[in-house]
DNA sequence: CCGGTTCTTGATTGGTCAGTCAATTAAGTC
DNA sequence: GACTTAATTGACTGACCAATCAAGAACCGG
């Protein structure tokens, strides 16, 4: 039933059983027949579409960072100096986001990033942008916003990795308390 | 040439070269032929002592943890309280623990303990140890321990993973210098 | 209704690798 | 110097898997 049009489609369902996957495994050993199997599909279609698994991955964490950056973009209009903060902080821990296997296909795609260089430069990018839009929000607030948007990044990661790493449900609203204290006190 | 005791000789030798090869691979997709190769014997030698592949990444992932472990308590004793933290700080920063490989090690590791829950197991016992030394270190230094403790552990993680996730030589003044002004900071 | 395009899969292939086993070597022991 | 025990490896296997390919199925425009 060759529906025309399925390519973008199959390619969606594609990267979200990809994420789905990698997130329950916990690791990038998996296999392109469970994603597409997932997907609904077969082994070959998956090929078909993305050429190898690799781009599979690539595809996925695009996706990954690309949602995380809308969520900020939609927060941020308005809200005034502070208010962007929160929204970029806010948007880190939103329910999109910071579900247990988006976090733990999250930290996979990281140790990606070690192998190709193809992940490392999204990576950068995504980093890029977050140190900028920090320092955007923090300029007037605080006297080094280069120095406490690095800090911030890294904790925000670093609460990622604790997030994921802790046996039992992710508690979203914990990690987001610890960060809020942090730039609470950076503020002061 | 069978010489008696060889076992732990051997046992540490493929320690060490998994961590290498683990490190410079940045993954865990690597064969035991190359971690036994690397440590100068054949691969059929290294499941004789070990097992299995998982034994050897627990072992090696131990193995760090328990040099970090080393290296926090050398730096301890006497000191005073400030000291203290200034001790498992900079034992988390110091060149034995942060090289290139080592951190790249690690991170891979801690991927590993979403699948292995003996590898969780691990992690587990090291961030108790971890957050125990820091609320007795800043008890009366400040007036929530625990929430400082659980913000350093996690800006510690973050500034690992963003040293290793970021190209060129990393630098551990840097990444200490980070830790250390967000201290500074949280004991006013 | 025909030729082209897109969609889809079963079957296959080529390669890789963890783990096993039988056999060999060289100590130590009494 | 026979026996035990530890060390060591080459060869093998059983499984798995990414990627390919050829062929079938359904839509389209003319």
């Amino acid at each position: 039933m060759p529906k025309l049009g399925a390519k973008p489609i199959r390619k969606a369902a594609l990267i979200n059983a990809a994420i789905l996957e990698v997130g329950r495994a916990g690791s990038l050993d998996v296999t392109v027949a469970q994603i597409a199997r997932r997907a609904g599909m077969s082994p070959a279609l998956a090929h078909h579409y993305f050429g190898s698994k690799e781009q599979i991955f690539l595809a996925a964490m695009a996706y990954i960072l690309r949602v995380y950056g809308q969520t900020v973009a939609q927060g941020l209009p308005g809200q005034g100096p502070r208010g962007r903060l929160d929204a970029i902080i806010a948007a880190s821990f939103a329910p999109i986001n910071f579900q247990r296997e988006t976090v733990s296909a999250w930290l996979n795609f990281y140790a990606l990033a070690l192998t190709s260089p193809q992940a490392a430069r999204l990576l950068r990018v995504y980093h890029l942008r977050l140190r900028s839009n920090l320092v955007v929000a923090l300029r007037g607030l605080v006297p080094d916003p280069l120095q406490v948007a690095g800090t911030l990044g890294a904790l925000i990661d670093g609460v990622y990795l604790r997030a994921v790493l802790t046996p039992g449900p992710i508690d979203a609203s914990a990690a987001l308390r610890v960060v809020q204290t942090y730039l609470d006190e950076a503020l002061t």
